[in-house]
RNA sequence: GGGCGUUUAACUCAGCGGAAGAGUGUCCGCCUCACACGCGGAAUGUCGCAGGUUCAAUCCCUGCAACGCCCACCA
C-alpha cells in the first residue's frame, strides 16, 4: 500500500477534534455498572462551577486520565466520574460583584429567591464551559454520569446525611465562638481563615483597682493593673482580667474588682493558667465574646459574656451609648483617644499582630459568639485515622500521611452553617409557637408537636459538606445502586495537598460513617505547578500558563488584550509580567504536548516549574514521533500485516521465531520490552515522569537514532531495479518489525498522548481483527521471550564503535558526507562481532572498515580506544594534528589511570576483599583488567604519535 | 512556637550503599532522500557544610546552614 506523505509537522488542530468526536460518539469512555470485569474507578475532583480549566486541573486530570486509560487498556472496567461543584461562597463573590457593578445592589436588595434565580442562570451559562475544556483535553471521563453538587440526587444525599447525623447526635446546634467574615457576611470554618502577621500596635492600658488604697497594692505599689492589647476597642466588652494562679505579683488581687475605664463598669480579677506570666505585665484583659482564648477562659472562670460587636462589625450595647453604631475601626480610634484623655493609656508601641483574614473576601475575621450548626468531628475522625493507620487507604507520596494524621488527631468540630443562599439549605425547621426544632428529609407541612407554622433555617451548608459525600453520592447513594456496588470504593483519588483537610479528610470521615468503607484506596497528591522561577502563578504577576493557550497558541497581543477585558487589580504589572514570560507569544502545541510535558515533569517533588520552553521540548518529541511514523508509512508499501503476523506464529504478542530476525530487529524488540517493563513499573507506583521518560528515550534514542537508521538500507528499494527474493523477504521482515514496534509504542504512549497516537495508529497497516480504536486495544506488557541480552550486547559494541568513530571524524573535521577508510583493531571476541556487523558500523559511521587483530603501529592515524580492547584508527597521513591528538589521548589516559588507582586501592584493602560480596570483588577485578588493557592501548597510541617520552 | 520538605552540571530536576545521569542551555560541524520542532560531536560537577556508621557513602545516622511549605489562641 502506498501512503500519501504526511505533513512534515504534526498539526494537532487537524487531528484532535476528529478523534475526540470519534471516541465520544462510540461511547468508549463509558463504563458499565454490570460489567463482569474488574472495576477501576476514579472520581474527578469536581471543579468549581466558577472556574475554567487551569494548569493545576490540567496536571491532576492528566494524571487521572493516564491511570484510567492505562487500566482500561489493561482490561479493567475503568470508570472516571465527572462532575461540577456549586462552590457556594465563590459563586456568591462573583454574582454579588456583578450585581454591584451592574445594578449597584447587594444580594439583600434582591432577596433570596431572585438571587437564587440569578445564580442558577449564571451556573447554566458558565457550568458547561469547564466540561467542554475537559473534553478538549481528551480526558476520558464517563460523561453519561456527569453530576452537579446541587442536582436532585446530590440534594437528596445531603439531606439524608444531615438528618442521619442529626439523629445520631453528630450534628447539633450550639452557640460557640466562630469566625465571622464581615466581607461575605457569613461564618467561615477555621480552615477558611488565613493567619498573617501584620503591622499593628500594642497598647498598654491602666485598669485601676477598686479600693486599692485600702486593700494594699500590687508589687510595684500602684493601685492598678496594666494590661496589653492589640485590639483596644474590645475593652468595651471586657468582663474580667486574668492572671496566672501562681503569679505571686497578683495572687492577693484575685477576686478583687477593677474599674473598667470608659464604661463605668467594674470587672473582677480571675486566676487562669492560660495566662503567660512572662508576657507583658502578666495580666490579660478578657473579652469573652470577641476572642476565642478569652471565651475559653470565661468558660473556666465564669466570667460574663458581653457581645459588643454585631455581625455587621458595629459596636452595640452593652457598650456605652457613645460608641454604639461605630465600626470597629472608628471605635478603636475613639477608645484610644478617650483612654488617653482619661490618663489610662500607658504606652503604644509598634507590634506584629497575627491577624486572621478570610480566604475568600480578604477581610479581617471577627471572632464572635453565635449559634451555628456543627458536626461533631472526633468520633468520625477516629475512624478515619484508624483506616489510614490500618492501611485501608494510603497516601502517595507517603509523607502526606503525617499531615493527614496530625489533623485528624487534633480535629475540632466543624462549623457547617453559612449565612449564604447559594447552596444546600439546612433541613431544619423552627416552630414559633412551641419552639420545637424539626430536622427532616422531607419538608414538613406543620410543626409535628403543635401543628404550628414552621419556618426553615435560613442558612445553607458549607460547600464541603456535599463534597464530603461526593464519592458515593455520585454513585446513587443513599440508594443501594449497582454503580455503588461496582465502583465504590474508588481505587484512586488524585488531588492537591492543599485540600487534604477540606476534602480528603472529610470524605474519609463521611465515607466510613455512611458506607462503612473507605472512599478510596490510594490518595495520590499532585505537585503545585509554578512558573519557571518557582513563583505561584497569578494574574497580577502575568505568569499564568493557561492550558488552552498552550493547546491553541496565543500571540503576545492576544494575551495583553485579555488583561484589558479581565481587569485584574494591577493591569500594568500583569502586562509587564506577560511580556517577560511570553514575549514571543505561545505557539500552538496541542493537547498531547502539554499532557506529555506534565507527565514528564511530574517527578513527585512538591512543585513543578513549568514554562513554555519545557512544553516546546516535549512538543518536539511528539513531532519526532510523528516523523518516525511518517518515515515508516512512506516505506511500508507492499507490507502485508497478515502475512507478517502469520510468520510471527500467531500474533504480535505470541509471535516467536518463524521470522528470521537479524540482530537490529532482535535488539529493538528487546529494548521495546525494557520500555514496556519500565512503564508498567512506573505507573504501578505513580512515577509518571519515569514512565514518560522511558517512552521518550526509547522512541528517540533507540527507535529513531538507531533502529530506523539501520533499517533504511533494507527499506529503500533501489530505483528501477528488481529486488532479489532474499532482499525482498528481508524488506518485509524489517517492515513488519518497524510497524510492530511502532504499533506497540502507540499503545504504550496512548495514555499520555492520546490524540497523536490514535492518529498514527489508525494509519499504520495492521491485522484486521484489531479494535476500532487504539484506546480499547490491549496495553503492552513486557514479554520475556523477546528479551535478548546477546543482541543487546552486540548492538552496544556496534554503537560504541560507531560513536568513537564519529568522534574522530568530528575532531578532525572530516566532512560529514565523505566516506573514509578506517581500521578497526580488536581482540578475538569483539572482532568476531565487528566482522559480523561490519556493514552496520560502516553505515552508522559513514566509513569503510578494515578489521584486524592488531599489527604494526600506524603513524599519522588518529586513534580512539573503545572499551578494553577495541581500537579505531582514522588515517590522516600528514594531516594529523599531533598536539591536539596528544591532548585528547592524554586526557583519556589520565582518566583511565585515575580509575585504575581507585580500583587498585580498593583491592589492596584486605577488608574489602574479605568483607565485600564476592561478585562485587570479582567485578572490580574485571574492571581493573579492562582498564589496564585500555591504558596500554592509549599509551600505544601516544607512542605511535611519537610524542611519548 | 511546632511539623514537613528541599539543597547533585549554567538552569530545571532524576538517582539514594558498590564506576556521577537526563532535559534545556552553551560550544563546534552539518539544510545527510522521516524530522532544522532536526542530525553528528564536545565541554561542564570538592553531589550545601561538619562529624559519624560501613570493607565501601551523593545515597544511612547526627549536628549546622540556607531556602520553601504546612500547622499553631501568646494578649
Amino acid at each position: 500500500m502506498t501512503t500519501s506523505a504526511l505533513p512534515k509537522q504534526y498539526d494537532p488542530s487537524e487531528v484532535e477534534p476528529k478523534w475526540l468526536s470519534f471516541w465520544l460518539d462510540n461511547g468508549f469512555f463509558h463504563a458499565d455498572d454490570a460489567s463482569a470485569t474488574v472495576p477501576f474507578s476514579i472520581t474527578l475532583p469536581p471543579p468549581n462551577v466558577t472556574g475554567s480549566l487551569h494548569i493545576g486541573h490540567a496536571l491532576g486530570s492528566t494524571m487521572q486520565d493516564v491511570l484510567i486509560r492505562w487500566r482500561r487498556m489493561q482490561g479493567f472496567n475503568a470508570m472516571w466520574m465527572p462532575g461540577i461543584d456549586h462552590a457556594s461562597i465563590a459563586v456568591h463573590v462573583l454574582v454579588e460583584k456583578d450585581l454591584k457593578r451592574r445594578e449597584h445592589k447587594t444580594r439583600f436588595d434582591l432577596g433570596r429567591d431572585e438571587f437564587m434565580r440569578r445564580a442558577w442562570q449564571w451556573k447554566e451559562r458558565s457550568g458547561s464551559r469547564i466540561s467542554e475544556q475537559e473534553k478538549l483535553m481528551g480526558f476520558s471521563l464517563d460523561w453519561s454520569r456527569e453530576r452537579f453538587t446541587m442536582d436532585d440526587q446530590s440534594n437528596r444525599a445531603v439531606r439524608e446525611a444531615f438528618v442521619r447525623l442529626y439523629e445520631e447526635g453528630l450534628i447539633f446546634r450550639a452557640k460557640r465562638m466562630i469566625n465571622w467574615d464581615p466581607g461575605s457576611a457569613t461564618v467561615v470554618s477555621d480552615l477558611e481563615v488565613d493567619t498573617v502577621e501584620e503591622n499593628g500596635s500594642l497598647w498598654s492600658i491602666r485598669y485601676p483597682i477598686v479600693g486599692a488604697s485600702a486593700d494594699g497594692a500590687v508589687a510595684d505599689g500602684s493601685g492598678e493593673i496594666i494590661v496589653a492589647t492589640t485590639r483596644p476597642e474590645t475593652m468595651l466588652g471586657d468582663s474580667g482580667v486574668a492572671v496566672h494562679p501562681d503569679d505571686a505579683r497578683y495572687t492577693q488581687l484575685v477576686g478583687k474588682e477593677l474599674a473598667l475605664p470608659l464604661t463605668g463598669r467594674t470587672i473582677p480579677v480571675v486566676a487562669d493558667s492560660f495566662v503567660d506570666p512572662a508576657f507583658g505585665s502578666g495580666a490579660v484583659k478578657v473579652t469573652p465574646a470577641h476572642d476565642p482564648n478569652d471565651y475559653e477562659c470565661s468558660q473556666r472562670t465564669g466570667l460574663a459574656i458581653l457581645q459588643v460587636i454585631d455581625p455587621k462589625g458595629r459596636i452595640q450595647a452593652p457598650a456605652p451609648a457613645k460608641y454604639i453604631g461605630m465600626t470597629v475601626d472608628e471605635a478603636r480610634t475613639a477608645v484610644i483617644a478617650d483612654l488617653e484623655a482619661g490618663g489610662f493609656l500607658v504606652e503604644t508601641k509598634p507590634y506584629k499582630v497575627p491577624r486572621g483574614r478570610s480566604q475568600r473576601s480578604g477581610v479581617v475575621i471577627e471572632p464572635m459568639l453565635m449559634e451555628q450548626w456543627w458536626v461533631k468531628a472526633a468520633p468520625l475522625a477516629a475512624r478515619a485515622a484508624a483506616a489510614v493507620e490500618e492501611g485501608k487507604t494510603r497516601f502517595v507520596p507517603e509523607l502526606w500521611t503525617k499531615t493527614y494524621m496530625h489533623w485528624m488527631t487534633n480535629i475540632k468540630d466543624w462549623c457547617i452553617s453559612r449565612q449564604l443562599w447559594w447552596g444546600h439549605r439546612i433541613p431544619a425547621w423552627y416552630c414559633d409557637a412551641c419552639s420545637q426544632v424539626t430536622v427532616a428529609r422531607d419538608t414538613p407541612a406543620a410543626c409535628p408537636a403543635c401543628q404550628g407554622t414552621l419556618r426553615q433555617d435560613e442558612d445553607i451548608l458549607d460547600t464541603w459538606f456535599s463534597s464530603a459525600l461526593w464519592p458515593f453520592s455520585t454513585l446513587g447513594w443513599p440508594d443501594k445502586t449497582r454503580a455503588l456496588g461496582t465502583f465504590y470504593p474508588n481505587n484512586v483519588l488524585v488531588t492537591g495537598p492543599d485540600i487534604i483537610f477540606f476534602w480528603v479528610a472529610r470524605m474519609m470521615m463521611m465515607g466510613l460513617h455512611f458506607t462503612g468503607k473507605v472512599p478510596f484506596r490510594t490518595v495520590y497528591l499532585t505537585s503545585i505547578v509554578t512558573d519557571e522561577n518557582g513563583d505561584k502563578m497569578s494574574k497580577t504577576k502575568g505568569n499564568v500558563i493557561d492550558p488552552l493557550d498552550v493547546v491553541h497558541g496565543a500571540t503576545l497581543d492576544a494575551l495583553l488584550a485579555r488583561i484589558d477585558v479581565e481587569k485584574p487589580p494591577d493591569p500594568e504589572a500583569a502586562k509587564k509580567g506577560i511580556k517577560k514570560h511570553f514575549g514571543k507569544g505561545i505557539p500552538a502545541m496541542g493537547v498531547d504536548s502539554l499532557r506529555f510535558a506534565l507527565a514528564a515533569l511530574n517527578t513527585g517533588s512538591s512543585r513543578i516549574r513549568l514554562s513554555i520552553e519545557r512544553v516546546e521540548g516535549y512538543r518536539n518529541f511528539i513531532n519526532k514521533l510523528w516523523n518516525a511514523s511518517r518515515f515508516a508509512l512512506m516505506n511500508l508499501d507492499g507490507y502485508d500485516p497478515e502475512r507478517f503476523e502469520a510468520a510471527f506464529s500467531g500474533g504480535y504478542a505470541a509471535g516467536r521465531g518463524h521470522v528470521p530476525l537479524a540482530m537490529p530487529e532482535k535488539w529493538i524488540l528487546s529494548r521495546l520490552q525494557a520500555a514496556c517493563a519500565a512503564v508498567d513499573t512506573a505507573l504501578e507506583t505513580f512515577r509518571f515522569s519515569d514512565a514518560a521518560n522511558a517512552i521518550y528515550h526509547f522512541v528517540w534514542d533507540e527507535l529513531c537514532d538507531w533502529y530506523i537508521e539501520l533499517a533504511k538500507p533494507h527499506l529503500h528499494r533501489a530505483e528501477g531495479l528488481q529486488q532479489d527474493a532474499k532482499a525482498s523477504a528481508r524488506r518485509h521482515v524489517v517492515q513488519g518489525v518497524l510497524a510492530t514496534v511502532l504499533e506497540t509504542t502507540m499503545r504504550l504512549l496512548h495514555p499520555f498522548a492520546p490524540y497523536v497516537t490514535e492518529e498514527i495508529w489508525q494509519k499504520l497497516p495492521k491485522p484486521p481483527q484489531l479494535p476500532a480504536s487504539l484506546m480499547i486495544t490491549v496495553f503492552p506488557r513486557a514479554d520475556q521471550a523477546w528479551v535478548d541480552a546477546g543482541a543487546e550486547a552486540e548492538m552496544q559494541l556496534v554503537q560504541d564503535v560507531a560513536v568513537a568513530t564519529r568522534m574522530l571524524r568530528a575532531t578532525y573535521g572530516v566532512p560529514p558526507a565523505q566516506t573514509v577508510a578506517v581500521e578497526l583493531r580488536a581482540g578475538d571476541a569483539p572482532r568476531e562481532t565487528l566482522e559480523k556487523y561490519k556493514d552496520l558500523i560502516e553505515r552508522s559511521a559513514r566509513i569503510t572498515a578494515a578489521i584486524s587483530a592488531g599489527g604494526a603501529a600506524v603513524p599519522g592515524s588518529a586513534k580512539a580506544v573503545v572499551g578494553a580492547d577495541v581500537q579505531v584508527l582514522l588515517p590522516l597521513g600528514g594531516l594529523i594534528d599531533a598536539p591536539k591528538e596528544k591532548a585528547r589521548i592524554e586526557r583519556d589516559l589520565e582518566k583511565s589511570r585515575k580509575e585504575i588507582g581507585g580500583l587498585e586501592k580498593k583491592l589492596a584493602n584486605g577488608d574489602f576483599v574479605a568483607r565485600a560480596p564476592e561478585e562485587v570483588v570479582a567485578e572490580i577485578r574485571q574492571r581493573l583488567r579492562d582498564e589496564e588493557s585500555r591504558t596500554k592501548a592509549l599509551i600505544d597510541a601516544l607512542e605511535t604519535l611519537g610524542v611519548m617520552k
